[in-house]
DNA sequence: CCGTATCCTGGTTGATACTG
DNA sequence: CAGTATCAACCAGGATACGG
């Protein structure tokens, strides 16, 4: 496994070039998210409860300069602000439903069950 | 996406508790190079060579207590401690190969050629 | 050869406050 | 409503030294 410069930073293989892409606490939540709906900043954060106001600006950055997803405003007051997955983001999905799977195996291995209820 | 609890830890979903199990910087690359072959700490050592010592040992552990991985020590002097993947580790691969080629996609959608020589 | 312990650094994240 | 700035806390990870 070669390693590899990009944008002054060192990677050591694909895999982690892929996860600095999509990897974090968040990143992939958002898309999963995105990728059934158009959404508006505060509805995003409505469906993340537990992302801080910050996070979600700074990986919303993130995600729109590596091309995966759009943003649009309308300049209306009070601000409306849109957030889209593109074509490239789409491609992530499939990669998120393979960890998804995995994780899920994984819970059942240990009998964890999510929450189903409020 | 509902949270739950493991280990006195909040998981947000199955993503999250996934990575926790085979995400940073070295868990993969470990299970990949252990699924070729089995393989001594101080080979390991040697093809993982940008990483610690001390953090080849603490994943290693990790990978152990988890179950993708199983750690056999020869009561010999100097020691001899092999790292074999276990049936449970092997599962991790096609993740890791959803991964790597997404990587190699985005790398290539960059113009990122890997080295190939020293 | 392999492992543990200690110290220390810097990047990541949350809290809070302020802006158009 | 959406975004930015600042500060402090935390934690992953490196360097080093010592031990079986």
């Amino acid at each position: 496994m070669p390693d590899f410069l990009h944008n002054g930073k060192l990677y050591y293989n694909p895999v982690e070039f892929a996860m600095s892409h999509i990897g974090g606490t968040w990143k992939m939540p958002i898309l999963w998210r995105l990728n059934k709906q158009v959404m508006r900043y505060s509805e995003l954060k409505k469906y993340l409860p537990h992302i801080s106001h910050k996070m979600l600006t700074t990986q919303l950055r993130e995600l729109e300069a590596h091309g995966f997803v759009t943003r649009t405003v309308f300049p209306v007051v009070p601000p409306h602000v849109e957030y889209r997955i593109t074509d490239k983001g789409r491609r992530v999905i499939p990669v998120i439903e393979t960890i998804r799977q995995f994780g899920r195996e994984l819970m059942d291995e240990l009998g964890i069950v999510e929450r189903t209820g409020p």
